[in-house]
DNA sequence: TTAAATTCCTGTAAGC
DNA sequence: TGCTTACAGGAATTTA
C-alpha cells in the first residue's frame, strides 16, 4: 500500500511530465471519488488549470495549480495516479482522467476505493476537515529526536499505534512502522510513554533510514502498488519483518510474531525487540 | 483529550 | 470445480 515512500517515488517521477502542463478536462466515471467540494465544482475547479508544481506531504500528493488551490490525492490502500498516453487502453477501476494539454492523460485508479480527491487550498481543506492536520515529515532535516521522544512521551497507546497516527508523524503506514520498530529493536506493543530517550532516538534514525533505504528501491509493492509508469517497486523483496509473520529473524533466525495493533497485522520479533 | 472499535470496499486465497 | 468466507488496511467516524 502507498505510504511515503511510495507516494514520494510517484511524485517524483511525475513533476518534471506535468508541471508547466494544462489539464485541458477532467472525466469522473466516480463522482464519489471526489470528497471535496461537489463533483461538479471540483471538475470546472481544474479545468483549464496550469500545474505549477507537484509536491508530497504525509501520504497526500499536492498537484498545486495556477488559481491557487491544489489538486490532492490521497492513494488509500489501492490508488494508483498513472501518466498514460490517450490511446492506452482504460483499466478497470479507472475513476478520474485529467485530459492533458499534450495529449496525455494523468488516470486515477483504485478498485478498492479507499482513496479520494480533492481540490482547494491546504488551510480550506483543513478548516473543512477534509483533511488532517498532520504531524511532521520524518525525512525532513528539521525533524529532531527530541521531537519524537516528547511525542511517545505523552502517548499511552502503544508505540505502533502511534506511528501510525498521521497527526504524531505524516507519511509512515503499517509497512514502515513495522519496519523501523524492527530497525530499533523496539516492540510494537510497548507503551509508547515508557520509551527511553536513547529509545527514542533509535527510533528516529531507524524511521528515517527504513523511509529512505525504501524510497531508494522505489518502494514495495506488496499488494497493488505501481509507480507512475505502472511499475513495480523493489523495496518488497528486502522488508524486514512486514508479511514474513511465521518466517526466520534475519538476526536471531526465531520465527517472527504476528500480532493485531490499531486494527493492524504486526509483525516483530519477540527475541530482538523489546 | 485520547484511545479503541467500526466502517468503508474489492481482489485474492484458503477451505470445504 | 465452485461456492463461501476470511483477510488485507488508511483514515473518517463513532463509541467509550
Amino acid at each position: 500500500m502507498p505510504e511515503l515512500p511510495e507516494v514520494e517515488t510517484i511524485v517524483a517521477d511525475l513533476r518534471p511530465h506535468l508541471v508547466g502542463r494544462t489539464i485541458v478536462r477532467c472525466e469522473l466515471s466516480f463522482p464519489t471519488i471526489v470528497r471535496h467540494p461537489e463533483p461538479e465544482e471540483f471538475i470546472d475547479a481544474v479545468a483549464g488549470m496550469q500545474i505549477e508544481s507537484v509536491g508530497r506531504r504525509g501520504k497526500y500528493i499536492l498537484i498545486r495549480l495556477s488559481s491557487d488551490v491544489a489538486l490532492v490525492v490521497h492513494l488509500g490502500m489501492t490508488g494508483q495516479l498513472r501518466l498514460l498516453d490517450e490511446v492506452a487502453p482504460l483499466e478497470k477501476h479507472t475513476h478520474a482522467v485529467f485530459f492533458l494539454d499534450d495529449g496525455r492523460q494523468l488516470r486515477y485508479r483504485d478498485p478498492r476505493r479507499f482513496g479520494r480527491l480533492l481540490v482547494g487550498s491546504e488551510e480550506a481543506l483543513l478548516i473543512a476537515k477534509k483533511m488532517p492536520r498532520l504531524g511532521p515529515e520524518p525525512i525532513d532535516a528539521s525533524w529532531e529526536a527530541e521531537q519524537l521522544y516528547r511525542e511517545l512521551r505523552r502517548r499511552r497507546a502503544p508505540l505502533k499505534a502511534v506511528l501510525l497516527d498521521q497527526r504524531a508523524i505524516a507519511g509512515v503506514g503499517n509497512i514502515y512502522a513495522d519496519e523501523s520498530l524492527h530497525r530499533a529493536g523496539l516492540r510494537p506493543t510497548r507503551v509508547a510513554s515508557t520509551v527511553s530517550r536513547k529509545s527514542a532516538r533509535r527510533l528516529h534514525e531507524s524511521l528515517r533510514e527504513s523511509l529512505q533505504v525504501a524510497i531508494a528501491n522505489r518502494g514495495s509493492s506488496v499488494d497493488t502498488y505501481r509507480d507512475a509508469w505502472g511499475e513495480v517497486g523493489a523495496q518488497q523483496e528486502k522488508l524486514l519483518v512486514y508479511g514474513r509473520a511465521g518466517e526466520p529473524c534475519f538476526t536471531c533466525g526465531r520465527p517472527l510474531t504476528s500480532v493485531r495493533i490499531a486494527g493492524r497485522t504486526t509483525v516483530y520479533c519477540r527475541r530482538c525487540q523489546h
